[in-house]
DNA sequence: CCAACTCCATCAAATTTACTGATAGTCTAA
DNA sequence: TTAGACTATCAGTAAATTTGATGGAGTTGG
């Protein structure tokens, strides 16, 4: 027979009412199960707790020592319970989000800032990715939802529009390709393109739409290091619309006269299973990013 | 029926082992004993912990976030079973040790240093009190230890002698009293006298020793105070020769010719109560201090 | 100083909880 | 397809906890 929680419940209010007798009554129990309790508390731990030489039973030092730690037991023990109710109304342990590493990251942060503060039960994890490797993830991880430009559908798979969202092809207004006209993809591929790093190893496949296929590429490891690049004027790329709104204006980037076109919108979307409902943390992120990204939309326009 | 320690024991040896038979083997229970304590575990919490549907029972994200708490209350329990064992060999719960400030930190420090790198289960508590105020707190605070320069004994108290220390009566090199030769108490109370805060609030009964009684007495909050007190030339004061023989070596510091005596010797001693004799931490504070002291003594002499 | 009260320990009996051993149904692997 | 591993369930049993009663001891307030 070992350490058991019951035991150190009865301690502890015994201590607060500062007797066996006031706790039997608290605790709803006659007051020897109090001493009986106690009596085995001692036993296992084989230490005297209450020293029972005068009148009241005097908490010893051992005593208060070995309260002090049962506290943080029951505390911890209140947790879990805490944790089990919260499960049982609709929260998940865990959701994890995947999100696509082209799109707009401050909406989603602040989505998960409201849902940090809100102190909900539900441990997020958000994962970043690009291009192929966010469904990949996505599918190899079970995560709950994703954040994408493009998703293969699968049957059980809903898929949420967020606001459209541009991509402009842009260089630097000192690269060769600026104060070109009527750009032709062959032209286009004599220079060097900046893209994302894809995060998918099967990524050989095929192209990304946003990816030219030159002879070279330079990959980078996300869009605050390929504007950067961009400036620099190392090469051609998209860009996200509101992540270069200001350079455009200035004219330190300039969008291309490209045959093919120099835009390319697209309408994110919140992807996430059907066979499982979402729990109280999947709706509250799935409304929380949907709000996050029409402020977002409205902000940059 | 509330959450019990035992069901989570079983439910760690489960995931541990990956299959209820094992997990029965391994606790040398009937397997119907481990479907029990997962099944009472699942009713107290309301949550499945087990997915049956498949050949095996499978974890499910619940479960496993429930069990990463449950671990957690499985240390705690095993802290305190650990703690009471420590106890049983003979550890206190704590120990609190008061000191007199007049007497040198450092060999404390040290041995209070030595402790805590054995990390001994004892908590510690070191108050310093100055004068009459250490044997009071000693006795108020039922400390289990006191090092001290004088005692008021008791029935129950044993001393164990340290190194005997020395005090200097001094002042700046450019005091008025510096340059004098056998100076005589009414003297000396024409100065001011730098003396320690005396933290007993009943020390107007009596003066101290090493306190002369003048009309202009300044009570300084330690001695390292004591000490930037003379040097500014404040004053004169008894300080122990260890903390000024730098200063007195050099000059800053002079020794005074007083007729009554400008040294002041006594020996430390560690009191403790004998009523009950010391834990394994008391015994090694005792050691250590002593070897600290006599370790210390040396350095300076 | 006494009567009434509160404190806690202890005991037998009752109740609840935990476990065993057996059985059955399902799944896996050879 | 068969042997083996897996878990659920059930009845019976063992162990634990609780109750209610009792008693001794200390406290409190006339």
């Amino acid at each position: 027979m070992r350490l058991d929680i019951e035991a150190l419940r009865v301690l502890d209010v015994v201590i607060q009412e500062g007797s066996f007798a006031k706790a039997a009554n608290r605790l709803h129990k006659a007051q020897s199960a109090i001493s009986y309790q106690i009596k085995k508390l001692e036993d296992q731990l084989d230490v005297t707790i209450f020293d029972r030489s005068s009148y009241r039973a005097e908490l010893t030092p051992k005593g208060k020592a070995l309260w002090i730690e049962g506290k943080r037991l029951l505390e911890q023990a209140a947790r879990i319970e805490k944790l089990a109710d919260h499960y049982s109304e609709g929260w998940e342990p865990n959701f994890d989000l995947v999100i696509d590493a082209s799109l707009p990251m401050e909406p989603v942060m602040k989505a998960m800032k409201v849902l940090v503060d809100r102190e909900i039960p539900t441990k997020i994890q958000v994962k970043v990715e690009a291009m192929r490797g966010v469904q990949k993830r996505f599918e190899q991880d079970q995560a709950h939802m994703m954040l994408v430009k493009d998703y293969q559908p699968g049957p059980h798979l809903k898929a949420v529009p967020l606001p459209q969202i541009t991509f402009v092809l842009v260089a630097a207004r000192d690269h060769a390709l600026a104060s070109l006209h009527n750009i032709d993809l062959n032209h286009l591929l004599e220079h060097v393109e900046l893209t994302i790093h894809d995060s998918s190893e099967t990524s050989t496949d095929s192209l990304d739409e946003h990816q030219f296929g030159g002879d070279r590429v330079f990959y980078m490891h996300g869009f605050m290091s390929k504007k950067a690049g961009l400036m620099m004027g190392l090469g051609f790329g998209w860009m996200p619309d509101f992540l270069i709104a200001d350079e455009l204006a200035a004219g330190t980037l300039v969008e291309l006269d490209y045959e093919g076109g120099s835009r390319s919108s697209f309408t994110p979307l919140l992807v996430y299973p059907t066979d499982q409902p979402l729990g109280k943390a999947g709706e509250l992120i799935l409304d929380e990013i949907l709000s996050e990204f029409e402020q977002f939309k409205q902000n940059v326009q």
